[in-house]
DNA sequence: CGGGGCTCCTGTGCGC
DNA sequence: TGCGCACAGGAGCCCC
């Protein structure tokens, strides 16, 4: 599943490999993907624009072409973005492809097909990320300070904190993954109320949280799931997990065995010993 | 306000 | 060996 490190890795290299590249031509293959528009004023309005810029804002990656219009893609469990050679051809999975200026093609592939790509004024992104989505802060950004964590969690003092981190209204970016591996980090049980936790334990599970995505940005994410970065290749990080789809295996902590629970209808893994 | 359930969709993995 | 079915999962939405 595409998390924040995921999304970024994609980021950064769509920025690197497709800034000024062209779209010469433009095909929906799945028209339940794109919003709001049919195929046909979609590939209209992308033909004949050049990527100017790639943003990304939670998990939600920002294309800006030079017409006016950008691209606003999530990716969700299974989706990808892929920059393939001219001679690539779709396949079950594909639902839009790219031709671009220069030797490639990008494709947009979504085996479990929850993503979607929407097209909208690049000026409209702003109101439509903060009003619309009502985003929470990005856990890394320098503003992140671990006083502004201590009084999110204070507006959320009943919710039980590993759902909590997940929520993208709460923080920006963070899932399944990266909330269960943050709070193993940091020693809490994931159904503790945010209210139960103890200055000491906000304060861990801020560095927890922060350096967790960090460590698997560097490693270009994890690839559980489907996920693949631009160039096909998966991410590093699999290995460092320590309680993520590791129910039954020995805790690397204290060797008791990893449990696994539901959580707001989210499978949870944690270790009951060393996990307070 | 919080929590539960439903929805979308397909591959995986289980039981028989 | 093969079939069929339950299940997972981000996040919006509805309901209590």
């Amino acid at each position: 599943m595409p998390e924040l490190p995921e999304v970024e890795t994609v980021r950064r290299q769509m920025a690197a490999a497709l800034g000024g590249r062209k779209v010469i031509r433009a095909e929906v293959l799945y028209p339940k993907a794109i919003r709001p528009l049919r195929p046909a004023e979609f590939v209209k309005k992308v033909t004949g624009a050049t990527i100017r810029g790639v943003d990304r804002r939670a998990k939600l990656l920002l294309l800006h072409l030079t017409n006016g219009n950008s691209l606003v893609v999530h990716l969700k469990m299974t989706g990808r973005l892929l920059l393939k050679d001219d001679a690539a051809e779709p396949n079950q999975a594909t639902e839009i492809i790219f031709d671009l200026s220069g030797p490639n093609k990008f494709f947009y592939d979504d085996i479990r097909r929850f993503g979607f790509v929407k097209l909208m004024p690049t000026k409209n992104i702003a109101d439509y990320l903060e009003k619309k989505e009502g985003f929470g802060p990005e856990p890394l950004a320098a503003s992140f300070t671990v006083s502004v964590f201590k009084n999110l969690l204070r507006k959320k003092p009943r919710s039980k904190i590993k759902p909590l981190l997940m929520d993208p209204t709460f923080i920006a970016g963070v899932g399944n993954i990266y909330a269960q591996e943050a709070c193993f980090c940091a020693k809490i049980l994931p159904s503790r109320p945010a209210a139960s936790l103890t200055d000491d334990e906000r304060r861990r599970l801020y560095r927890c949280l922060r350096n967790i995505l960090r460590d698997a940005l560097k490693h270009r994410g994890s690839s559980v799931d489907a996920y693949l970065d631009l160039f096909g290749r998966p991410g590093e990080f699999v290995p460092k997990l320590k309680v993520y789809d590791r129910a039954g295996k020995p805790c690397p902590r204290c060797r008791a065995f990893i449990q696994k629970i539901t959580l707001a209808g989210r499978g949870t893994s944690f270790c009951p010993n060393c996990q307070l």
